[in-house]
DNA sequence: CAGTTGATTGGAACCGGTTCCAATCCGACT
DNA sequence: AGTCGGATTGGAACCGGTTCCAATCAACTG
């Protein structure tokens, strides 16, 4: 059916050998020959497969993204970091959705197997111990974005000090009765890193500031605008309700806000509200909130994995700060 | 290095056919040699190559979804609705987001040849009818979504009757100066088709209400908030500013919403605003829209391309319908 | 008991590239 | 003229599966 390379040296009257230099631009053809090679090819409109050179090679020249909730916009925007860079490579990429911890564990057993990539990108899952020595024992370069391990390169985000900065910053304003909504610290199926660590930074910060802290003030639920609103409402008429609330995500900032505006609360005159992420639609909605580079981070994972592709070395770690964005829905506590 | 069948067939002391109907659940094996090879291939962990297979199949296993702009909010949700069905298949995925004519042309270019794909969705963008041709040619199974063409199979969204159903809302209300705010029409380097379909959708709407057209109410520009909020900015600033305007895009129509805002403008009393896609953000800014089924519109593509390439058939269309959804920024006109 | 049948099996050929080794060619050197 | 070395070339072997064909074997038939 289609062209091969046997019938593109059999018309050219050269040897298999030669056509394949001459596709992989090897010095070791003579002019001549190269020109007759590449006559040919144009005549029969020939292609390469990619399958048989992959094959031949034993490399994909693909890269597998495992990604959880590819659609929130946090994810989104790491993915197109990866993209930006990926897109430049030879490299096609693979996004393996990960929305139930089934399909999570399928893919951590099944993708380092059965060589279908030559690279893996895990954006935030956090690998145990055991996963990621399959992953050295198949040899299988990976990197890790928004995650940290010690054997393996990672994009980190530092989210203890991104949770304090939030939180210092409505102390610094005045606050001193400040919620926390989170998403699920310990039942968690996925166990991500992050919940933790701004929690840490929230707690942190409020010990630096001498504020005690008060359980009832932090809420956790599943990272929704739905349930952030819900717990919101709750935390909003408690007797002595706090004057301003962190939220783990901008998605959960968006559900303060709402409840906020269900209550009847004006913001930030009533009620301090600081978010998480700095998502493209937060400026619009003016939220405050700690920018993490997201783009960044996807881009910089990618680069890493290009590099360990190319040439594998030792654990290479960059962390990415996260920065304070001020807009409109922070402010002075109301005495 | 790795292990592969023959390794296997001998340890086992069969054939390499045998443990290839093995693992291929081939009937035509005894179960005395079956738990046999089982055995054997648990003990040496080994696990088949996919490049090796796919050469020998022919088959790749992966489908290619060329998607243009694939962060902005309604591509997402097309992909998540891909992303359902085929994570369900025994198919991957690989995303080409085009964002530059180049990079456009290149897809349509290189991903038919080279046998890099067994299937492909399209998205938005629609191919030209060499591109087709070339398609057929290749005899690479191909389904659009969001466009159409005689001769693919496609998910067809009705944007005339989607605009019209728009405009046609605003109307009913009451609204006599209707502006519209879209995409570029003429200009747009990729022809997206929806533009021109929402526009006549806009003018049959208006024609048949007996409400003449105003050029001067009609803006394109890039789709972005920050360009719709300036272009809406221009339509209340004229003399005779419509009382609502209908944006191509929901994101377009956050950049109305922000326009108003800062004329001072209150929305639904003095404008109405209506958009176009039903994104998930825009329930909760209570923004009047029409949903267009998008996560549907991926799950009906990617269902119809997994039929073909099980069994090619004659084209097939589905056609999606637009809905109606009223909130909260849409009302009669202020008198 | 020879012949036929169907189930099971081994392994060569194949998919379409890449790569390595040996062979050939040609000009240069002695 | 004979020898040598570098440039160029042909093609077998290989990557690791699948598949088809021929061979084997046990059971069945008459």
């Amino acid at each position: 059916m289609a062209i091969t390379i046997r019938d593109v040296a059999k018309r050219a009257g050269v040897g298999v050998g030669t056509v394949s230099r001459v596709l992989n631009g090897s010095p070791l053809v003579s002019r001549r020959t190269r020109v007759k090679v590449q006559t040919v090819i144009e005549e029969l409109d020939y292609t390469p497969s990619s399958l048989a050179r992959r094959l031949s090679l034993g490399r994909t020249m693909t890269i597998g993204v495992i990604a959880p909730f590819f659609i929130r916009p946090s994810y989104v925007e790491r993915l197109r970091g990866v993209d930006t860079v990926l897109a430049e490579s030879e490299y096609d990429f693979i996004i393996y959705n990960v929305e139930t911890v089934a399909r999570r564990d399928a893919c951590f057993r099944d993708i380092p197997r059965q060589e279908r990539v030559d690279g893996l990108l895990i954006i935030t899952l956090p690998p145990t111990d055991e996963e990621v020595d399959r992953l050295k024992q198949a040899n299988i370069p990976t990197v890790l974005v928004d995650g940290a391990h010690p054997q393996i390169s990672h994009v980190m985000i530092d989210d203890v000090a991104g949770g304090y900065q939030a939180t210092r910053h409505l102390i610094d304003l005045g606050h001193r009765k400040i919620g926390y909504i989170s998403d699920l610290l310990q039942e968690s199926p996925f166990g991500f890193r992050p919940v933790a660590d701004r929690y840490q930074g929230y707690r942190n910060a409020l010990a630096d500031a001498g504020i005690e802290f008060r359980p009832e003030y932090h809420r956790q639920g599943e990272l929704s605008r739905r349930e952030a609103s819900r717990l919101a409402q709750e935390l909003l008429t408690l007797p002595d309700p706090p004057t301003a609330i962190f939220a783990y995500s901008d998605t959960q900032a968006f559900g303060v806000l709402r409840a906020a505006q269900n209550l009847g609360l004006k913001v930030p005159e009533e009620l301090s509200v600081i978010g998480y992420d700095d998502i493209e639609i937060s400026e619009f909605l003016h939220l405050t909130t700690i920018c993490q580079h997201l783009l960044e981070s996807g881009q910089r994972g990618a680069e890493l994995l290009l590099a360990e592709i190319a040439d594998p070395g030792p654990p290479q770690e960059v962390i990415l700060p996260t920065d304070l964005v001020l807009r409109s829905t922070t402010a002075p506590p109301d005495n």
